[in-house]
DNA sequence: GGAGACGATTGACGCAGGTCAACACAACGG
DNA sequence: CCGTTGTGTTGACCTGCGTCAATCGTCTCC
C-alpha cells in the first residue's frame, strides 16, 4: 500500500478518529490486492474474513435467490463494505463484483473486532457507519416498496443532478446495472426512459439532459427522507 | 416503571453488559408511557427525542410517501426502536404506531449518545444491535426484490412454522398489516392465500395450518440469507 | 475490413398484482 | 335486537412490468 493510500484510509470516516496505535495495529496485518473488472470477490454465505475498503474502482452489491439477481449497492472509493458481517463474524448476505479495474484494501475482521473493544473512538466511529448503513437501505426499502418504476428511476435522475450541480451529466453506471440496482429489467428501464421524455428527460447514451427539472419534479415527489443521502 | 420491568430492559442485549453506573444514570432520565392501541407515537422527520423500548404491547413501524404508506417493521415487547436516528441524531426515516395497548419507555437519546462514549461495553453493545438491524433490512431488500407476492407469503408461513414450533398456529398480526408488510394489497393478500390451497395451506381468520411443508417449501425456496432471523 | 460480442432499444404478448366495487361476516354499541 | 363499523373475500377490470424475440449500434479483435 502506497503511504498516500494508507493516508486516504485514515481519512475515512470510520478510521480518521480512531488511536493511532490501534490503526497502525490494523495495517500491517492488512494486504491489498487488484482486482480486474468483473470478478467476484465476495461471495453470499461466505464467513467474512475481511473487512474490504475500495481504494480505487467500483464494486456492486449483489444478491441472488431462485436464479434472479439484483443489485443492492455500489461502493465506490473510498468506503468500506460488509462491515456488518465483519464485526457480528456472521455469514455475509451479499455478493461484491468489481466493476471496474479496483484495488482493495482487505482487513482481517478479527483485527477490527479487536480493536473495537479496545479503542473507544472507533467504536464510536463504527456505530456512525452502521447507523449510517442502515439508514440507507431503510431509504431502499421505502423507495422500492413506495414508488413504481419510473418514480424510481426520476428520483435517481434527479439526485444525480444534485451531486453533479449540473442538470447534465453522465450516468455514472452502465443502464443495465441500473435496472438492477432500481429493481426492474433492462427492458423496463429503457421504456421508463421513453417515458421520462415527456418530463424533459434527453438520454443520448449515458449523457442525460434534464430540460425541465420542473415537471421531472412533480413526477417524482422527492422527499428528503428517501433521496437525501446525507441525512 | 416497576422493577420487574427495569429488570427485563436491563436484560435485553443492547443493556445488559453495560456498566450498572451507567444503566443507572439512563433510567432516572426515562419515564413510561402508556398508549392505546392505534396511536402513532413517532412520525417520520421528527427528531429522535427519545431511544424507545416496548415493554408490553407492539409497534408498527411504517412509511409514508406519495398516499402511499407501507409497514416496514413490526416490533414486539421486549425491544428498541429508532436506534439508529438516535444515536446520529438525525430525523427518523419512519413513522411508529401502536397495534394494541402499549407500554413504552423512553430513554432520552442524549443520554444514549452521552453513556456510548463513556461506556465501552455498551458501545459494543450497541455496534451489535445496528450491524442486526441493518442485516435485517438487507433481507427485508432481498425478500422484496428477488421475490413475488406469493413466495413472500410462502416464506412468511413458514418463517411463522419455525418460530411456533408446529405447522398450526395463529398469524401474530392482522392479514391488512400482513399485506402491507409483505408488500402487496389486502386483496392480493387474499388471493395468495388461495394460490397456497394448493400448496396444503389451510386458512380460517387467524387460523393456519401447514398440511404440506413439503410442496410449500419447493414452492418458497426459503434460503437463510433471507429467512433466518438470527444470522 | 469483417465477424462476433455486447449493450440498448423496440415490439408483441402475457401475467402478476393493483384498483374499484360489491358483498360476507363478526364484533360492538345503542 | 338490530344497525353500524371494521375486516376480509370475491369478481371484473386494468395497468405496470416481465418475458421473449428481433433488430440496431458500438466496440473489440482478428
Amino acid at each position: 500500500m502506497r503511504d498516500d493510500e494508507r493516508q486516504s484510509v485514515r481519512n475515512l470516516p470510520l478510521f480518521a478518529t480512531m488511536a493511532s496505535a490501534c490503526f497502525d495495529r490494523l495495517t500491517p496485518a492488512s494486504f491489498l490486492q487488484k482486482f480486474p473488472a468483473g470478478v467476484t470477490i465476495i461471495r453470499e454465505g461466505d464467513p467474512p474474513d475481511f473487512l474490504h475498503v475500495v481504494l480505487d474502482g467500483a464494486v456492486e452489491l449483489f444478491a441472488q435467490s431462485n436464479g434472479r439477481e439484483t443489485a443492492v449497492a455500489i461502493i465506490r472509493p473510498v468506503t468500506t463494505f460488509i462491515l456488518a458481517a465483519a464485526v457480528r463474524d456472521v455469514p455475509q448476505l451479499m455478493s461484491g463484483r468489481t466493476l471496474m479495474p479496483s484495488r482493495i484494501l482487505m482487513i482481517p475482521s478479527r483485527n477490527i473486532r479487536t480493536c473495537i473493544g479496545e479503542d473507544q473512538a472507533f467504536a464510536q466511529a463504527m456505530i456512525d457507519e452502521l447507523a449510517g448503513s442502515f439508514r440507507f437501505m431503510v431509504k431502499t426499502v421505502k423507495n422500492q416498496k413506495l414508488r413504481t418504476a419510473v418514480e424510481r428511476l426520476a428520483n435517481y435522475l434527479l439526485t444525480c443532478r444534485n451531486q453533479e450541480g449540473a442538470t447534465a451529466f453522465n450516468l455514472p453506471i452502465e443502464k443495465q446495472l441500473l435496472a438492477s440496482l432500481l429493481g426492474m429489467t433492462p427492458e423496463s428501464l429503457s421504456r421508463a426512459f421513453g417515458t421520462l421524455k415527456a418530463y424533459g428527460v434527453e438520454v443520448d447514451g449515458n449523457r442525460v439532459v434534464l430540460a425541465n427539472e420542473k415537471d421531472l419534479t412533480t413526477l417524482a415527489k422527492p422527499t428528503p427522507f428517501i433521496d437525501d443521502p446525507l441525512i
